[in-house]
DNA sequence: GTGCTTGCAAACAGTTTGCAGATAG
DNA sequence: CTATCTGCAAACTGTTTGCAAGCAC
């Protein structure tokens, strides 16, 4: 989705729930509309210090907790490294991992549904969601090497 | 695999890199052998507890870590909740994980090797590594609701 | 004006590290 | 005998929480 049209929904989806629409939370939407590269934590931290010297991380952590549960900002955890969010797609789709440069960027395919449906009716579970990660080397790193 | 010959590889496995084989490894191998419900390092630290009073946590972690550089143990990390650890099939694999009581599962399926090769295909990564999970509820806990 | 939000600092949880004493080989 | 391992406690990292002051509405 455009971001700029995401970042207009997610406003109006603050303003709805009648949550209030602080200018710092205004420019953590911004970012996580336009979250392609998937940022972390620290990361929208930073760029928001740029405009708001005395931002801190727990108004960066609030507002993501907040749209968290709304549904509207995809957290993707690991256990060493700290936790990334994408705001523009916030439902779950596969990622890939660069396991050199770290860098996190969406696939152009999606986990089959058949898939989903085959694990569901072998295992009884009722799935409700899932997460795809594939970690290798992308094509930049592959040349440094 | 039986879990006893698991049990008996992974001493082999530390034998031949000259590790030494202390009665606390031994007994963390026995149960990561057997790993099938994939323990944590705190569930694993109490079960050894019981037989070793003096076990510690930097005990279990600097075995469990020597385990991951040779490979024979798959670390499931979660953000929130703790990593889970499995030393029967340490090689990726798909899970299930019931968002109710929190249990971990093998899925009788296997992530297809088309798909994988699709995505290298078309984004130019060389993947090494995936991770497949699928979150939802198990059948036990859907007839508890 | 009201009460939600911010900003700071302290708390928190899981994991890692450092070191002295113990022990496998 | 000697290098590695254990056990304890302190350190560390990312995230969460509590509270007083600030500000959106």
């Amino acid at each position: 989705m455009d971001p700029q049209a995401r970042y207009e929904e997610l406003i109006e989806k603050l303003h709805q729930r009648q949550y209030r629409l602080t200018p710092q939370r205004l420019a953590l939407l911004h970012l996580l509309a336009a979250s392609e590269n998937h940022p972390s934590a620290t990361q929208l931290f930073e760029k928001l210090r740029d405009q708001y010297p005395t931002m801190s991380f727990g108004t960066v952590y609030k507002t993501i907790n907040l749209l968290k549960e709304m549904g509207e900002v995809l957290e993707l955890g690991f256990s060493n490294d700290d936790n990334h969010y994408d705001g523009n797609k916030p439902y779950p789709h596969p990622h890939l991992i660069c396991t050199s440069c770290h860098k996190i960027s969406d696939t152009e395919i999606e986990l089959p549904q058949s898939l989903v449906a085959e694990v569901s009716s072998t295992s009884g579970y009722k799935i409700t969601r899932n997460r795809l990660d594939f970690y290798g080397l992308c094509p930049q790193c592959q040349n440094k090497a």
